[in-house]
DNA sequence: TTCTTTGCAAAGCGTTTGCACTAGA
DNA sequence: TCTAGTGCAAACGCTTTGCAAAGAA
C-alpha cells in the first residue's frame, strides 16, 4: 500500500464531519468545503470519503437512500432514517457487541460487524402531524 | 391508488424469487425470467421489484453493495453479507420485534422496523482460507 | 526529486421514466 | 372499452476514473 501523504482537503473533509450530528451526503459535504477551498473538486471529495472510510475514521451509511451519507462518529452505534423527511439520526443504547454475539451463535461463517438501520418518524415530524390533526 | 392488474410478468417474478434461498439482483432476476418471457424488458423488472415490494411481497435488500438484491421470503430476519464473495445469506435466530422495542425505548420517535446487515465471512470462504495457509 | 493528491471532465453503472403499444378486467 | 402494464430507449443521479498539473516528503 502507498505512503499516505496529507492533504488540507482531506482535514478539512475530516474535521467537518466531525464535528456535526447529522450525516452529510457527499455532495453536502463538498459544498462545505467549498467555502474553504472553493477550488476543491467533487471526485476529491468521494475520494477522500473513501479514504477516511476505510481507514475507520469515518462511517459509510448506506441505508437505501439514493445517497449514501457519512458520519464522524466512530462509537459503535445505530441509526434511524426518518421515512418523511429523511434525516438520519444516530441512535445509542443498543449494545452493539452483543448484537453481534448474537448472530455469531446462529452462523457458521466469521461475523466481523454489522450495519442497524431502523426506519420510522422523527419526533419533528410526529409533531407536525398531530398538530395538523388537533388542528 | 390505480387498480392492479394481472400481470404474467409480476407472477413469474414473484414466483422465482420466493423459490430460491440466494438474494438475486434486478439483474439477475431479468436474466431469469427472460428464459419463460424472452422480451421482458429490464424496466418491468424494475417496476415490478419496486411494485412487490412496496406491497411487502418481497424484500429489498440494500446493503451497500453496488446493486440492490430482493428476497422472496417476508417473515422477520435477518441479512448477512460475505465480505470476500459478496454473497448474501439469511440469517434467523434474531428476534427482530425486541431488537425493535429496545430502540424504542431510546427515541423519542415512532420506530416502525429495521434492516440489519452483518459483515463478515461465510462458511465456504473460511474454509477455502483455511486449506489454503495449511496447504 | 519522487510519489501522492488534486481538479477537471468524461465515463460508468444501477435505476428510473416517457411514450406508444399491448393486454387484463 | 377502459385503464394498467409492457418494451424500448433515452435520461437520470450518484459515484468512479484517467490524466496532466500541483503539492507533500
Amino acid at each position: 500500500m502507498a505512503t499516505l501523504k496529507y492533504s488540507r482537503q482531506r482535514e478539512a473533509i475530516k474535521n467537518y464531519l466531525v464535528g456535526r450530528l447529522d450525516h452529510p451526503t457527499a455532495d453536502m459535504v463538498y459544498s462545505a468545503i467549498r467555502e474553504i477551498y472553493p477550488n476543491i473538486s467533487l471526485g476529491t471529495v468521494y475520494r477522500n470519503l473513501t479514504l477516511l472510510a476505510s481507514q475507520g475514521e469515518i462511517i459509510k451509511i448506506s441505508c437505501g437512500q439514493n445517497s449514501d451519507r457519512f458520519d464522524g462518529r466512530t462509537e459503535l452505534h445505530h441509526h434511524i432514517v426518518c421515512e418523511k423527511c429523511g434525516q438520519v439520526e444516530d441512535l445509542f443504547g443498543l449494545n452493539a457487541q452483543m448484537i453481534d454475539q448474537m448472530a455469531a451463535g446462529n452462523y457458521d461463517g466469521d461475523i466481523y460487524g454489522h450495519q442497524l438501520y431502523f426506519y420510522g418518524k422523527c419526533k419533528k415530524c410526529k409533531e407536525e402531524e398531530k398538530s395538523l390533526k388537533t388542528g
